[in-house]
DNA sequence: TGAGTTAGAATGGCACCACCCGTC
DNA sequence: GACGGGTGGTGCCATTCTAACTCA
């Protein structure tokens, strides 16, 4: 399975779902990442203490491909339309991560405006991520809006936990965090991933 | 005076600096507000009710910039090198916001690299946005370790107010959300244009 | 169906009735709202963020009337008496809305008369707005009035609640807004909706 | 003493102003009401038991003018800017009532830009109306916002009270209602007869 | 006196840091 | 003495409750 990552803001939690997935993908069939952040965030983070997985850089990804039998492809922060849709052409799920804000919420129905002119928005899949605590409703309304548009989301959201900052600081994933709730953020991405797979 | 705001990154608070910092520049002056955006932001979002200085577009900004006393101008999210070193040579104060986070701070030594291969980090001053509630030292961690890099900063930061996602809701400034933490989060700007005129 | 709001008397919530039956009609079929107040009230409540219907000037309404099954008329405050005749010609519904006071009520029967002198008065429905709350009886006492003079009226009465200033406030459709009685409002236009397509 | 009282928009009390501060005067000094209001709201109000004073037509002005000390004129509900320009030069306070709340602040607007154009407005005078009780902070918000514009207000709010409609429906001053608060009521515009007259 | 609307105050839940105290 | 787990306290936020006021 190729699952590409990618949306139209930075501060979507990109690269931490696209590891973790990776990671969690792994744990299944061996996965390759495809790191094709200009910043190389993913190789960056996978640089201080290596991570399970296979990471190498988008111009390697031909090469290492036949490898693996999952692929999960961390792209740019903003790509072209064109991009995108060829993006989506060659992928299996296209994730989308999304926070629980207005502004994240218009910039992704352009992304998903320009995926419809491509009659690509069928691999599309919508994640919530750093979902506020829940006295805050942000993360059921957004779904809510999504479901009304009917566009496609996981289930599942990924909540706002300072332990994913502490992996990224760290470059380890979550359930290696020293945290009282490592545990609660790691399992928001194993659901995602049990989503992912059935 | 000229005040430009940029980062390398998406969801820092850009615009919102941008136009909180052009609303209190123009209760001092008359100040112009430059939306350099791609994805004018700004501009949409002054669309909705009108703010009290004036908006143009990137485009319009020279014929206008005479009139005005500040200008404050709002880039693109992921400028060039050649783009940034523009960008701080035409103008008084380089603002970059900055969320206290370990992948933020990465991309934002990026920037300031970029800035001192062209001798352009004397304008720079960084503003700490969307910063947790106090139990969480974040805020003072990060400000210790840009103090650490010899890197210029505002002494007020930004915190994280719901107030803020509203503002940006319904196109407003944040002084006119109807919430109990308005107040707290318009004083926040309030200090900053304080740092920045003094 | 071509909706006609008119009233002699300003005050009387009649653009708040044109545009939340605008929107409910639209929910139904293809609505088009035409704004003939002078003060342009409507079309600046759109422009703040957009209503899900198309609102034009009244010198555009003829070209885009052929498109819509719906059209609803906000006209201006005190029409003359050849206008209103005009008005109730070229409608298929005349909604007067009013309150429950006495010199409005005086001012209402300066209209009805004028109407009947053109034999114009079977197309006039009133709706009683701005109804204050439960103790008071003013909303039946003037509905009984109403029907003791033979005048067709809505069964179903617009409350009195602060939740419809918000909404001209903010510029969107009183659902819209985050307050308790917010739900209540709305059902209330809800209500004249049903009555005005049965 | 010659005081109109003339607004752009309709149920912002105007009627119920002139009448009774007509009356508050009168006890100062003879004072003639004219009712220039083409519904003539002012003299049927009159007709029902008769006021203390002298109300007359628009017409019969210039021949009582002489008679009286005071006259306070209750204009047409939207005078047009000439008219408006005219009112203003011919009188020695311009009183403008208003209601709490935004729709009725746009319309005020237009109407202190028109008088600013004629160099009118320093006989401009605003009183708030049917102000909402306390819980709710509408009236002074509303001051608060005038104050800021610079615009000259009575410090007197007159606040929301059924007696008000019972007067208008008796046809007699608020003080001989039969109600609790009609005591209160009427100390209202005693107030701003006071305020008037210092 | 009781009903109804409204704004402000109080409550409870959640995430997070810091402190405390026991154990190795 | 260092480490580790539990506890208390702080801050934000949504909801619930309360107080004020009008009015039958």
């Amino acid at each position: 399975m190729i699952v590409t990552v990618a949306s139209f803001k930075g501060g979507q939690a990109k690269t931490t779902t696209a590891i973790h997935l990776a990671a969690l993908l792994n744990a299944h069939k061996p996965t390759l990442l495809v790191d094709g952040d200009p910043n190389r965030s993913a190789t960056s983070w996978n640089r201080r203490k290596g991570f399970p997985f296979k990471v190498v850089d988008e111009k390697q990804a031909v090469r290492f491909s036949r490898e693996f039998e999952h692929i999960v492809i961390d792209t740019q922060a903003r790509p072209t339309e064109e991009d995108l849709r060829e993006l989506a052409a060659g992928c299996d799920v296209l994730i989308v991560p999304l926070t629980p804000d207005a502004m994240s919420l218009d910039t992704l129905f352009l992304l998903t405006d320009t995926l419809k002119k491509g009659n690509a928005e069928a691999k599309l899949k919508i994640l919530l991520t750093i979902v506020p605590p829940k006295p805050s409703r942000d993360g059921e309304e957004v779904l809510a809006t999504l479901a009304e548009a009917k566009l496609p989301t996981f289930k599942t959201v990924i909540r706002r936990y300072k332990a994913f900052q502490k992996a990224a600081l760290e470059g380890v994933l979550v359930n290696e965090i020293d945290s009282p709730y490592a545990e609660e953020a790691w399992s928001d991405y194993v659901n995602v991933s049990k989503e992912l797979l059935s």
